[in-house]
DNA sequence: ATCTGCGGGACAAAAAATGACCAGCCACAG
DNA sequence: CTGTGGCTGGTCATTTTTTGTCCCGCAGAT
């Protein structure tokens, strides 16, 4: 397998390009169907022309067929964008990558996903895509799962399959509210999972950045009590991973506690914790919900982030040693392996 | 693998036309190297200026070298045409074709190069190489091996790479002499061979198409009658397989006789048989060298044969049941299973 | 009714592939 | 020693393919 992709790739790399190129409109198109041919260029930074020849043949293929709302797949081309999106990752050697991912961070499993979300914002829709199949396996019957806020984990949200049948779990928010957005809530993100698969769901009602005073005061509320004895009693937890700084400042900090935080050696935070590079921890945030004592008892503790970008706060966070499973993409992967081979020399 | 060629048909069909266009050079070169683009052209049947320009990316790619007598395979281009020769078999489905042909001619073991002998002389050559290869397989210390004239197996003997140290083994002309061409009789294929492999070889200078009564007083020879028998205690032949017909015209017989020949049935000849699409013997001729009553005691009995023209003659001759080895084509492979095909209904 | 985004047609410009030469070089045969 | 033939590499006009752009009519949404 490995010899006759070098094989074509020394004899042919053209066509490898070509193939690539394929599989990424078919991504797209599987992805935002149905779609028209001059959406679909703009998403992908190439020439109109260039997609509709594409789009033409794919169609003569069989693998798409377009009525007057835009293009979409045919049974046939689902079918297919399973069995490219394998070999795809043969191609760049992910697979590869996510075994040595896998050992050098000790985990317990790992998922890259093809491309860099940075660049392509569809790449994240596949992480979410990758990290709603994990959840659906790992998933039993009075399962709790816990989740966070932030985009990556909302796409994980949007990528749960509607389900016809009521499914026995109980899905909660990790921590309490942060920032403005709605969609991006951990209450929203766990309600529409709840949704999707007809489970049910609790909320909590907290902001995230709070007093240390407020936390004591509420936790006498009984309802609240009772929730967050629930999400500590959770097993399974999906959560972003984030810029310590980006979200210094979205906590709403002010300039000189996020330089603060920085200068201490915070890279990486996760679920009200700041990370620092050889993972340990540089700050927490006392607000209510899942803490870093808790994950022990917490079977799949499932990190989903990705993007070059995000690699150092990744490997941060991860490097606590407290994660089982880790869903990235192919830029922050690739990122992380070159700061860990930097960082050793 | 059989489905990531499907696969790959479908989303990229231009990769494998280029693919074999590009291993279909480098097969030329290897075999004429060092060859002049123009001398390629013409043999590919390609343009100058598309030779040139696979010849520059080959170059590119570091698979081939140039110097002032023409183009070479670098080492790696060296290793690398093994590989993709077994790819482009795979491409083609000829490994399916083999093991088809295996099982419903009840055969040992069957090889079948890509192409067809009939169109491209090339192929030729690669079956003499496959069949040397099968040959230096099977070989071991004391092996007595025969082998007939023609051109294919002229070829065989081209293909025996030559030796550095000497092989003990024997090598004796299956049969007498036939034609007036020098190169394809048995004596001078079974001399290059030998010579090749260090071994030593005997000589049978006896014509193939002779009087019976001629048989008997050169039987009386001892010289001859100690190479006959050294001849029929061989354990591998290799033979080619003819067409009745023409065999019979170049025998020498007169039209009356090859006409009376083929309404008699015959399709197929080897080493002096003649033989009837079933297998069944319609005519011997009573030389000197091997018979078929002998090959039950021969190991490896292989048979060299390829092109669309002869399947009809290899279908016959291996229907006999005495064959353990075919070596062949894909144009007479692919013309064999049609025939076997047709015939059932 | 208007507006937006769709497929499909059309066409010129740009780029790439191709065919056809020529010059200079080297090896080899006579 | 010289002519001959085959080789590479350069060049250029021509053909073919690819690419960028615009327009049109249409269907569904607003």
């Amino acid at each position: 397998m490995r010899d006759i992709i070098t094989l074509q790739q020394k004899i042919a790399p053209e066509l490898i390009e070509l193939l690539e190129r394929r599989y990424t409109i078919l991504r797209h198109v599987s992805h935002s169907q149905p779609v028209g041919r001059r959406s679909l260029a703009n998403s992908l930074k190439l020439g109109e022309r260039i997609v509709r020849t594409e789009l033409d043949f794919l169609k003569e293929q069989g693998l798409l067929e377009s009525n007057m709302s835009g293009v979409k797949l045919t049974a046939e081309g689902e079918y297919l964008i399973h069995q490219l999106s394998d070999f795809v990752k043969h191609l760049r050697g992910i697979h590869e990558m996510e075994t040595r991912l896998r050992e050098r961070l000790g985990l317990g499993h790992v998922v890259v996903v093809p491309g860099n979300s940075d660049e392509d914002e569809l790449v994240k829709k596949e992480m979410g895509r990758a990290a709603a199949r994990y959840l659906l396996e790992v998933m039993r019957g009075g399962s709790i799962i816990a989740v966070t806020g932030g985009t990556t984990v909302g796409e994980v949200a949007n990528a749960v399959p509607v389900s016809h049948y009521p499914h026995n779990v109980l899905v909660v928010p990790a921590r309490g509210g942060l920032g403005e957005e709605v969609e991006i809530q951990a209450n929203t993100i766990a309600a529409k999972i709840a949704k999707k698969l007809m489970a049910s769901y609790r909320l909590l009602h907290v902001p995230d950045n709070i007093a240390e005073d407020a936390v004591k005061s509420l936790s006498k509320d009984p309802h609240i009590r009772e929730i967050t004895r629930t999400i500590k009693s959770a097993d399974i937890l999906i959560h972003g991973i984030g810029n310590a700084q980006e979200l210094s400042v979205s906590r709403g900090d002010s300039p000189e506690e996020t330089r603060q935080l920085i200068r201490a050696g915070a890279v990486g935070e996760a679920f009200g914790h700041y990370f620092a590079r050889d993972g340990t921890i540089v700050k927490t945030i006392h607000s209510l919900g899942v803490r870093l004592s808790d994950l022990k008892h917490i079977n799949h503790v499932i990190g989903v982030a990705g993007g070059r970008r995000k690699a150092g706060a990744i490997l941060a966070v991860v490097s606590n040693r407290h994660e089982t499973v880790l869903v990235t993409d192919e830029g922050a992967g690739r990122a992380i392996l070159e700061q860990m081979d930097g960082g050793e020399r």
